[in-house]
DNA sequence: GTCACTATTGTGGTCTGACCACAGTAGCAC
DNA sequence: GTGCTACTGTGGTCAGACCACAATAGTGAC
């Protein structure tokens, strides 16, 4: 009843199952020591692993070796301090890592849906890490911005090229949602946000769908008090609105050169108008646009 | 004595200081129960914040404020004991997260050097995250490359297209290393994936080196493992060192399209090579290769 | 037998207190 | 001055005790 590790066989990647997984590094060190002897730039001799580390190890070691698959639950807290001979604080630090990093999800009570369950929820991890390092200005927002372009542009490059062509509801559900007049800019801003975020979902990417939503949330506060810089919200909301539904209707009409062309300049045009900076690079060139296709200034892509 | 909380002034963001940075958000949720409530997709109604979370909201508030910044040392785990009224335990969760998440970096012992200090590692951090998520299946491997494929190709473009001419001799230094005939698989890797990260750091993108790095670290495992599936390794060594050259070469002659190009394939040809998977498709069209300049395939670009 | 209530059990969440290893620093003996 | 020693404050860890919570087993009334 304690064992909730299951025997189930290791999950076969996209191309197909891996013979062997290697089970630790050729380096003899934990990922975790590599890590952490990278970040503190030192040895750390004499030292043993930090008890919260052997844990942290352990259920990677089951991860990786296919053991725990989302929807398992983990051992609990007891029970791992029962195998790995650490205390229980050091099994919760390891656990509230993995709750962070947006790996396992934790619940209280008794049952089957009790305690911890393997979950694979980037987002929050990647939101929560980019924006401390944003807050310590290791990720200056500039850079943020110049990636935020390279992804989406490379999105829009891709969904307008894609077959068959992708499902762009919900992106389409948010497009709608902010042609309510009503909307306050913290509002539209939620919408905005989520249809780029919708995009990229459509586009089938994990990585890139958590990235941008690390990226858009780590300077949601930006964003949201570029807004009271603006002279004219509205006017910038009614622009916002136009641009969008021409990016949508370039990838509709699968031009990707538009597409691409035209979600570079938005992205950069709000930086821009928002901050009154230069606009970051990004890339030099935005991809596609060898052969600049003059994009539709206006209204030209409704509907 | 204590109060290690100095009064420094907010830092300025690169286009100019934040007249007025908002404590919270306008919905009253902090942050961290925002990505809590969705991940557990639940109200969590009558449930007072949690109390890691609580700790975790001040210490990113005093980092928003810019009370702290990067060198600074964080109020001892008693003090924040006293300040918050919680537990040392949950204190020690909160500070473990921003441990792992490469925000902080903890030595005991006294003096001034002791303590936590506010850095800025997000590479240790970033790796972590998308290693276990790779672990989890959440991230797949194609999607990985995929990413890779696109931020690589932008780095490229960037870094042949920008002026002043980048310095590029830790990428160099690490080109050479990979001369050596005696080097293992591992270590070849080794200098393969500094070498593409030094790339990423010359074009100055924190955000994007920090990406590369856990790009790469997640997938580490599983290219030590190809190495052992390919027919030839030492083949394959050659090439790659021929490829690495190219792409060097390209972006030094300054050659926007050049260097996308051969980075792409590069990228893209090692990946189905030793997967024998179709390759991922990352942008349809390779940025800046509309019109396609013949990449020199052989030693042409040595030196 | 069926139903409703209650006690039990097992989970994570938290706090408290106690050690330990460690690294500076102050104090003292010389 | 010099060198040793004790002290102090730091994080690291463990053990134990509660609590809230949720499912379940058990118990009783009907």
């Amino acid at each position: 009843m304690t064992n909730h590790v299951g025997t189930a066989e290791p999950h076969a990647w996209q191309t197909g199952p891996l013979p062997a997984y290697p089970q630790a590094d050729q380096t003899g060190l934990h990922a975790w020591q590599t890590v952490q002897a990278l970040q503190n730039g030192e040895n750390n001799p004499g030292a043993g692993p930090r008890a919260w580390q052997t844990v942290l190890d352990y259920i990677e070691s089951l991860l990786q070796r296919g053991t725990l698959a989302p929807g398992d639950r983990l051992p609990g807290e007891r029970a791992l301090v029962a195998q790995l001979g650490v205390g229980r604080s050091s099994v919760r630090e390891a656990l509230r890592v993995l709750d962070v990093l947006g790996l396992i999800h934790t619940r209280s009570g008794s049952g089957p849906s009790s305690g911890a369950t393997i979950v694979a929820a980037p987002r929050g991890g990647m939101s929560a890490l980019m924006r401390l390092h944003v807050a310590v200005n290791g990720f200056p927002v500039a850079d943020i911005v110049r990636t935020r372009l390279i992804l989406e542009t490379a999105v829009a490059i891709d969904l307008a090229g894609a077959t068959p062509a992708p499902t762009l509801d919900r992106a389409v559900a948010h497009l709608e949602a902010m042609d309510d007049p009503a909307l306050r800019a913290a509002e539209f801003l939620e919408h905005d946000a989520a249809f780029h975020l919708a995009l990229a979902e459509a586009s089938g990417n994990q990585v890139i769908t958590a990235t941008m939503a690390g990226l858009r949330s780590s300077i949601e506060n930006y964003a949201l008090v570029g807004t009271t810089r603006l002279p004219d919200w509205s006017a910038t909301a009614s622009r916002l609105r136009v641009e969008h539904r021409g990016i949508l209707a370039a990838i509709t009409a699968r031009d990707t050169s538009a597409a691409g062309s035209l979600i570079h300049q938005h992205i950069s045009n709000y930086y821009k108008e928002t901050f009154g900076a230069t606009p970051p690079s990004g890339s030099p060139a935005h991809p596609g646009a060898t052969t600049p296709t003059t994009p539709p200034p206006g209204d030209t892509a409704h509907g």
